[in-house]
RNA sequence: GGCCGAUUGGUCAAGCGGUCAAGACGCCGCCCUCUCACGGCGGAAACAACGGUUCGAUUCCGUUAUCGGCUACCA
């Protein structure tokens, strides 16, 4: 039994995405639940599309998401990223397709674009016709000789069928002649990725290959190149695509594609990558808020799904309250300050109070500022507010009771919540007013909203007395002006 | 165009020949309650279509439809 060995291997071009994610997350959880080895490995030979920064983004995501790798080269005294364009430098791949000329299945190949192209139908179809695997030797060496750029490709039999098996979708079988004679270095000495990947693969022992969806039918080509070489083909886990809600494939238009942007926006990572699990996989017993160490354990590739999901942020959002609500109030409190003092500057209002008021009524944390914004000030509103048929009162009767109500508690002595809950209680039993017809006025015009967190009583110990007397005092002027 | 793949409620997703077709998010209603949230309870909502195979198809096969991928000196 050879130990489980997987890897991540993305191009650096950008984004990562959570589509991105999923792939590295399945990959780190097959390896982890085996109990193997999980690396990392950057593919950026092509050099056309590198994108400066982006190792580093995804580096971060990782960590972020708490998928380390256990190997590489050593970096800063830790272990780096195996990187394919450090790698070329050192001939490795050049020296792989040299080996297939040697055995007769890979030629090199002269052939202009000019040429290529008359070989392609109207529109834009036809495969290579092999035309450079009739050179002779002499031709051959007389083209290198003179420094005619050249390609390697691999060399397809026309006739026969070829078979890969991959652990999602089953076999695949399909036609040799539909197989174009691949390139496996490119003119400008880089490997292409199919050749790159296949060769590292080996190279590092990597036994279950994991990746997206797209690379499914492409991947019978592979096998002919694992064949070529005699080398063991790994097992294959195709991952179900991912799109946004209109059924697209994810983009960076849709908002919430990119890890970091959800980081930003105020999701957990723990939340984003348990949600991310479940997109194209559940467990046996249906749990659905798990850990990494949950999922590690739990996580079974068998079951992936074949058919593609749609990335829901409403469930991310959630998801992410769950786990909001879940954290210790320490915890809550040192992530939410940043956006406690955000949406209210006033320090002279409690961290701790606001904190509390909030980890049970938010999913993000960007929406902590619409939350508790209007204890820093009250936001414009209409008096139309105060009609409520549930609390059985309209603007007219709120105006009554809080004009009548604003000497009861500008002679409060205690502002604290309970003796002002008891000291309204008993000034609407006086007056023969239901509670709620004395609360719902006096939360309104504290607050300017139409849902709080908290009860009225509680918005005005927090707020104090000054603060709670000076808004009755407006709310009672701008209802007055709108009663008439 | 050719080849490959996918198709269970709005979304995620169980199911692997016989089920009143799970569960979750979202939505709606009720309870709790000084509003909201939390929590509790309940509800509406699905097997793409048509043919086979079978005593019996969501499940197996085929056709069609729809969506997606590949068909690059991109990955």
């Amino acid at each position: 039994m050879t130990m489980v060995k997987t890897r991540f291997a993305p191009s650096p071009t950008g984004r990562m995405h959570v589509g991105n994610l999923r792939t590295a997350l399945y990959s780190y959880l097959i390896a982890k639940h085996a109990g193997g080895c999980f690396m990392l490995r950057i593919e950026d030979t092509d050099q056309e599309r590198f994108v400066e920064g982006a190792v580093d983004i995804i580096n971060r995501t990782l960590q972020y998401a708490g998928l380390s790798y256990d190997e590489g080269p050593d970096k800063d005294g830790g272990v780096g990223p195996y990187v394919q364009s450090e790698r070329c430098k050192a001939g490795l791949y050049m020296d792989y397709a040299k080996k297939l000329i040697e055995s007769g299945d890979a030629y090199y190949c002269f052939c202009t674009k000019e040429r290529l192209d008359s070989l392609k139908t109207a529109d834009g179809y036809g495969v290579y016709d092999k035309h450079c695997l009739h050179l002779s030797k002499e031709e051959i060496e007389a083209n290198l000789a003179a420094g005619k750029p050249y390609v390697i490709r691999l060399n397809v039999p026309e006739e026969g069928t070829t078979t890969f098996n991959d652990e999602i979708y089953g076999d695949i079988t399909v036609n040799n002649a539909e197989l174009e004679d691949m390139i496996l270095i490119k003119s400008d000495g880089y490997p292409t990725y199919n050749f790159a990947n296949v060769v590292d693969d080996h190279l590092m022992g990597i036994t279950h290959v994991v990746r997206g969806n797209e690379y499914l039918s492409s991947s019978p080509k592979y096998n002919r190149i694992y064949d070529a070489f005699g080398w063991k083909v790994p097992v294959y886990v195709h991952c179900p695509l991912i799109t946004d809600e209109t059924h697209a494939k994810l983009s960076k238009r849709s908002g919430h594609s990119s890890f970091e942007d959800l980081l930003d926006q105020g999701f957990l990572p723990e939340a984003i990558v348990n949600y991310t699990a479940l997109l194209g996989w559940n467990p046996p017993d249906n749990q659905e808020i798990m850990s990494l160490d949950e999922l590690i354990r739990k996580f079974d590739y068998t079951k992936i799904n074949k058919s593609p999901a749609v990335f829901d942020i409403s469930k991310l959002r959630w998801m992410n309250g769950e786990y909001i609500k879940k954290m210790s109030p320490e915890a809550f409190f040192e992530k939410a300050l940043p956006y406690l003092n955000k949406a209210v500057p006033d320090q002279s209002i409690d961290r701790h109070v606001l904190a509390e008021l909030s980890q049970s009524r938010i999913e993000t944390f960007e929406d902590i500022a619409d939350l508790i914004g209007f204890f820093a000030e009250v936001p414009e509103y209409d008096c139309a507010m105060y009609t409520h048929k549930k609390m059985k009162t309209d603007p007219a009767l709120s105006l009554e009771v809080l004009k009548a109500a604003l000497p009861v508690l500008e002679a409060a002595d205690d502002f604290g919540n309970d003796a002002l809950f008891e000291t309204l209680k008993s000034f609407a039993a006086e007056h023969g007013w239901k509670n709620g017809q004395v609360m719902w006025p006096i939360r309104t015009a504290v607050s300017g909203k139409e849902m709080t967190p908290g009860g009225a009583t509680q918005l005005l110990e927090i707020l104090g007395k000054e603060t709670s007397l000076a808004r009755i005092r407006a709310a009672i002027e701008k209802l007055a002006a709108y009663v008439g």
